[in-house]
DNA sequence: AATTAACATAGCATTATGCTATATTATTTG
DNA sequence: CAAATAATATAGCATAATGCTATGTTAATT
């Protein structure tokens, strides 16, 4: 003797709409089938749900209990209902996004809060990681996408991958620093103060190394390592310390805290993209969240590398 | 694009299982059942719900959203179960039991108790009447059963009647009356004392005039009237007033409150039943309650006619 | 008594659901 | 890495549930 929700809900919206034939009506169904419905159901009960031989129809005591649970289901099926079209139409659910920790710090961010504004039932998690670790993450299905430095070849056949900024590398330093105010400066001049690495594995590591190496300093000093962007920063600020930075990074800080030296140096061969395993499979919040960056970025890199232009390159 | 209840309670049973062999095991129904049931979903939905080619089932953020809900209808539906058995087996529901004021507080409360220590579920509305009002009310279905004095012959034929209590009046006083001491009485030596009456529609009242007719007496001193069972109590405790009641609810009364004298009165024509409508349409905790009482005064009515033998005809 | 509005029933078409048998497939084991 | 295992997916078929329209009944109203 199994009762169906579905017939409660019914029953629920019979007894709120005062009758059958306007119940019906609410239901989107014919009065015929609803008058069936509660006949068998109150045959499988083997009690009466409606007082018979009362027109304004009247719910016996046990058909108020029963419409009542009814309609617990029917806000749940309602709230069922609208989670998932929330969720198709990519307005509600999660995103999961890693990616490397200076552009998650420096540049990811500030465009997720953009995101969060615009759809604030959109939960985002954040973690870091490099490049391998990522790929095995999102292969693994712990993450969604990553936005994460790459070079174009090296992005395996099964991931997908879009770029979104061109790497393009500065010297940054404090605002106070010395060298922050010449307009232009020799290779000699930077040599002499210390640099802020990030760890042996990064990218960003790599690319001060071959840095330094293009201008032909082998042997560098490292004053400070290991500390994450916002530490970086006031590490920067406030000392005489030098470190490589993408330039998007420098570009979304704040004024006045840190500035990009004006020395061309040379472009890293990887370039900021994200990455997904199978966008197919995505769901829609997901989805948004790629095409809201990638779109994100379409202007924002082309703000950077004009700024970048004016900056360093004094053209 | 609706979405079954039915369905997300199932959905909950396959997250909840972990798999839908489980899942399928614990609702009672196939696999394949649950298998279909799930496409089905997800091709409505243009979601999938649990990620795909992950062998212990994992599911998807909509199916765990989905799911949450399936659980609450789950839970209501249950207790949707719950309450109908409870129902049917009569030991949920309420009675609306109406009855004649003096009876009701007199006799009937206290088999209510009974009642109610073994059926703590069942919720008893009581109110009074008379006669005509109360077959009135049993019509207009607004009470379910009524206790009444009445003639059986004057039961219409489409109300049931059962007869629980003889019609046993006797003449009562407070235990401290001077005529409370007394073997035996002569008619005379009553007269002198003022009487308590009933609201002049009442049976009760139309017994005390048939009484004091009977005895010669056919002017009376009324020294209080209108008041319910425990007022009428109090007053014949701390007065020297008469009254005429069913021996029953001075039986009924604690010891050392009121006494019946010993004066044999004729017997009113009417007798204490329960009325009901239609016994057929009676929920199951409403005809419990009819059998209930018709139950326990098939032993009462045997006590109080033996105590009366014993106490008035002093047999 | 006639009218009206609602509920009940009948009949039929369609969909949903149930099952078993069997094919696939992800994971574990040897 | 192949074999074994255990779970899910699919196919096919029978049955039950549900939908509708048309129509019969009935309680309330005029």
């Amino acid at each position: 003797m199994l009762i169906d929700p579905k017939h409660l809900h019914i029953l629920s919206a019979i007894v709120d709409a005062g009758g059958m034939s306007q119940g019906a009506r609410n239901l989107g169904k014919s009065q015929p089938s609803l008058s069936r419905i509660v006949a068998d159901l109150e045959a499988r009960l083997g009690e009466s749900l409606f007082e018979k031989g009362r027109r304004p129809l009247q719910p016996t005591e046990l058909c108020t209990r029963l419409a009542s649970e009814g309609r617990v289901i029917a806000r749940a099926t309602q709230q069922a209902q609208d989670i998932a079209s929330q969720f198709i139409s990519g307005h509600a659910g999660s995103v999961r996004v890693a990616g490397t920790p200076i552009f998650m710090d420096g540049v990811i961010s500030t465009i997720i809060a953009g995101f969060q504004d615009e759809f604030p039932e959109l939960r985002v998690d954040q973690s870091y990681g490099y490049a391998e670790e990522l790929i095995e993450a999102l292969r693994a299905g712990t993450v969604d996408t990553c936005v994460c430095p790459m070079e174009p070849g090296d992005v395996p056949d099964d991931i997908g991958f879009q770029r979104i900024l061109k790497g393009r590398n500065v010297i940054a330093c404090g605002s106070a620093h010395p060298l922050a105010r010449k307009k232009s400066l020799r290779l000699e001049e930077i040599s002499e103060f210390p640099w802020i690495t990030q760890p042996a594995g990064s990218p960003l590591y790599q690319d001060l190394r071959d840095v330094l190496d293009s201008i032909g300093i082998s042997d560098f000093k490292v004053s400070y390592s290991g500390g994450t962007l916002s530490s970086i920063i006031n590490v920067l600020a406030g000392s005489k310390a030098l470190t490589v930075l993408p330039f998007s990074v420098v570009y979304m800080q704040p004024k006045n805290t840190i500035v990009a030296l004006p020395i061309r140096i040379e472009h890293p061969k990887r370039e900021l993209g994200m990455l997904w395993n199978d966008m197919e499979s995505q769901s829609p919040a997901k989805r948004r969240f790629i095409r809201y960056m990638t779109k994100r970025f379409a202007g924002i890199s082309q703000a950077v590398a004009e700024r970048q232009r004016q900056e360093i390159w004094r053209e």
